[in-house]
RNA sequence: GGGGACGUAGCUCAAUUGGUUAGAGUCCCGGCCUGUCGAGCCGGUUGUUGCGGGUUCGAGUCCCGUCGUCCUCGCCA
């Protein structure tokens, strides 16, 4: 080793040492002849004195912010009243006898100490600048705890980590595909895996009863804060095991990581509520209940209240639905309407409300509550005097649960029911088996095509699809969906019949899963499982906004990586040796393939 | 593909209704300084206001286009 000691350990115990420490430069008090230098590595802060009866009279170097400086001397007990205590290391400092600088660095092109106040294009850039800041390195290690728990824990459990291929075959369903062109298959493509999920399955047939893998997944779409185009997994699939036990593990799972991450104690067993409830009651199907605002049904009353807007909506199919929200009844009449664009930005065509003031309601709605369907309305809501109620009504029931679930979701930060470091689990079951694909009107499978469905619902697989239920189930954490999974199908008939109603044909389920439905011929058991999102889940556990920050190097929402600048141009040779032409069209230039290179 | 926000010194930001030479803090450079720990004091440099066009006597400010970053809808089995 070049050093003896990091720059966070050194105690009273150590006083009259020799050592030798190496960090960076973190600060540097130049009183003329005396410098006191902060050293910083990942382990700590050491205060360092160097002066020119120190180190015999030797020409002091030019020390500089985030210079390697390699620094031998002896630890001294600091001088009363010298101390720091801010620092681990503050009742000591380690005067210098000889010091070298052994990475040179110009002044950085950001200042660290702003943090994450500065841009985040600059931050990625100079992410190896951005990542020796203490806080990031909290968050690594964070992410690095959580997923050595969740090894250890699934370890414990009789849980073995099998790999997958990263270079795999492209299915029809589901997000876009990575493709990769084949060199040694002209014309043809691999993919890079959306997630390991028919592989998983091959390794329950083969009687490997419990996997677990932390894997990259792959999906070609748009970016969000909470997505991008690679993402890691918490993967696991149970053969012989039905959804209690995946709950169950999984509830197991999360109390043993919140535990050994952050200390907290989690509430076992988790509240579970349908896809029903959790879009009516919430309007989401990854409800955050850290807030008890809840959304209520009122289509049902509009005949009695003779307000357009609603027996309208209502009457052309869609629905009338509203919340109270208690104390809001406060706001003035301009603070209730800045809400107006929440639900406009979801389609809903404006916000209705009133206020229930010790005179009765207030407001734009109250004047349709005069009769008994108003009473019973106000007694629904529970309203109380000081209480606001906000309603959407359109004729698409999907508006209305949108509008009214991102109006909950900022009424609960507005109303301070988001308090840091609560964390809230939930779990959704029963989605529907199928979605109906807004342009073709095809079932399109919720979940994925393996997915097993409710044995109630079978009779109506080819009569009602949209009607069959589903065995699968997401966890949800404060609001997002951490983990999905589901039961699969382990009957090749079964399998068959689903591939069939969601259009797809005998050639095509021969081709694109032949595989699977052979190996489900040979002796599959039952089996489910479910894959946890790792940059959410690390993200939430650490307090952050975006799962970027959980991640070593990001991409932006374009899908570039500001450090490497991929994806880049590739050469014409490159191209032909995979197989592929360029088109035409190409937005930048191959670097330097045959520039000529003149100096300008 | 749609909607929105932002882009001014290396960094973080300011600049009144469109009005003179675009400022501050920090960083950086020079000087002073032997007990600081956000060191201090004195002095100094730093600008294609993202880019291109337009309106105007005059544009950082208004308009159009474009590029980039972020948020979001669509999309994400």
């Amino acid at each position: 080793m070049l050093r003896t000691h990091t720059c966070g350990e050194l105690r009273i115990d150590q006083v009259d040492h020799e050592v030798t420490l190496i960090g960076w430069i973190n600060a540097v008090r130049d009183h003329g002849g005396l410098k006191f230098v902060d050293l910083r590595d990942r382990y700590g802060r050491i205060q360092v004195q160097i002066s020119p009866e120190s180190i015999g009279g030797d020409a002091l170097e030019t020390l500089r912010f985030d210079q390697v400086l390699k620094v031998t001397g002896s630890v001294m007990e600091r001088p009363d009243g010298m101390r720091n205590p801010k620092l681990e290391t503050g009742d000591v400092e380690v005067i210098a006898t000889s010091t070298e600088i052994l990475g040179e660095c110009p002044p950085l092109p950001f200042n660290p100490d702003s943090g994450d106040q500065v841009n985040d294009e600059l931050r990625f850039r100079y992410r190896f600048i951005d990542m020796r800041r203490e806080e990031i390195q909290r968050r690594f290690r964070l992410r690095s705890d959580m997923q050595f728990a969740m090894r250890q824990y699934l370890h414990g459990h009789d849980f073995l980590d099998l790999e997958t291929p990263m270079l795999t075959k492209s299915t029809p369903e589901g997000a876009r595909d990575f493709l990769v062109p084949s060199r040694q298959n002209p014309g043809e493509f691999y993919a890079l895996p959306q997630s390991p999920q028919i592989f998983k399955q091959i390794f329950m047939i083969s009687g490997f009863d419990r996997y677990m893998q932390v894997v990259r997944c792959f999906r070609d779409e748009d970016l969000r804060a909470d997505r991008q185009p690679e993402f890691t997994q918490l993967d696991l699939e149970m053969a012989c095991i039905d959804e209690s036990d995946i709950m169950g593990l999984v509830e197991g799972l999360m109390e043993h990581v919140v535990k050994e991450v952050t200390g907290k104690e989690v509430t076992l067993p988790f509240p579970r509520l349908s896809y029903k409830e959790a879009m009516l009651s919430y309007g989401s199907d990854s409800p955050d209940m850290r807030s008890d605002l809840r959304i209520q049904e009122f289509s049902d009353l509009v005949e009695g209240l003779e307000f357009k807007v609603f027996s309208g909506a209502v009457d052309s199919g869609g629905a009338v639905r509203g919340m109270r929200i208690p104390g809001g009844g406060q706001w003035s009449r301009k603070e209730i309407e800045s809400l107006e664009p929440i639900v406009k930005q979801q389609g809903a065509g404006g916000l209705a409300w009133f206020k229930m003031t010790d005179d009765g309601p207030a407001g734009p709605v109250s004047r349709f509550l005069a009769g008994a369907a108003g009473e019973e309305l106000i007694q629904r809501l529970g309203m109380e005097p000081g209480d606001l109620a906000c309603f959407v009504a359109d004729g698409q029931t999907r508006v209305v649960v949108n509008s009214l679930g991102q109006l909950r979701k900022e009424l609960a930060i507005k109303l301070g029911h988001i308090e840091p470091g609560v964390l809230n689990f939930c779990w959704v079951e029963e989605f529907p088996l199928f979605d109906e694909d807004e342009e073709t009107g095809q079932p399109t499978p919720c979940h994925h095509p393996f997915t097993c469905p409710h044995p109630d619902d079978l009779g109506n697989l080819e009569s009602k699809p949209l009607e069959v239920r589903a065995r699968a189930y997401d966890l949800v954490l404060n609001g997002f969906e951490v983990g999905g999974g589901s039961i699969r199908i382990h009957q090749r008939e079964l399998q068959e019949r689903v591939f069939t109603a969601i259009g797809i044909t005998a050639e095509e389920a021969e081709s694109k899963f032949g595989f699977l439905l052979e190996a489900l011929r040979f002796g599959a058991p039952p089996h489910g499982g479910i894959a946890l999102g790792m940059d959410r889940l690390a993200m939430i556990l650490a307090g952050l906004e975006t799962i970027r920050e959980v991640i070593a190097f990001p991409k932006t929402q374009r899908g570039t990586c500001q450090l490497t600048n991929a994806p880049d141009p590739v050469t014409t040779d490159q191209l032909s040796e995979v197989g592929l032409m360029k088109e035409p069209v190409a937005k930048k230039e191959p670097v330097a393939e045959e520039e000529s290179g003149e100096d300008s």
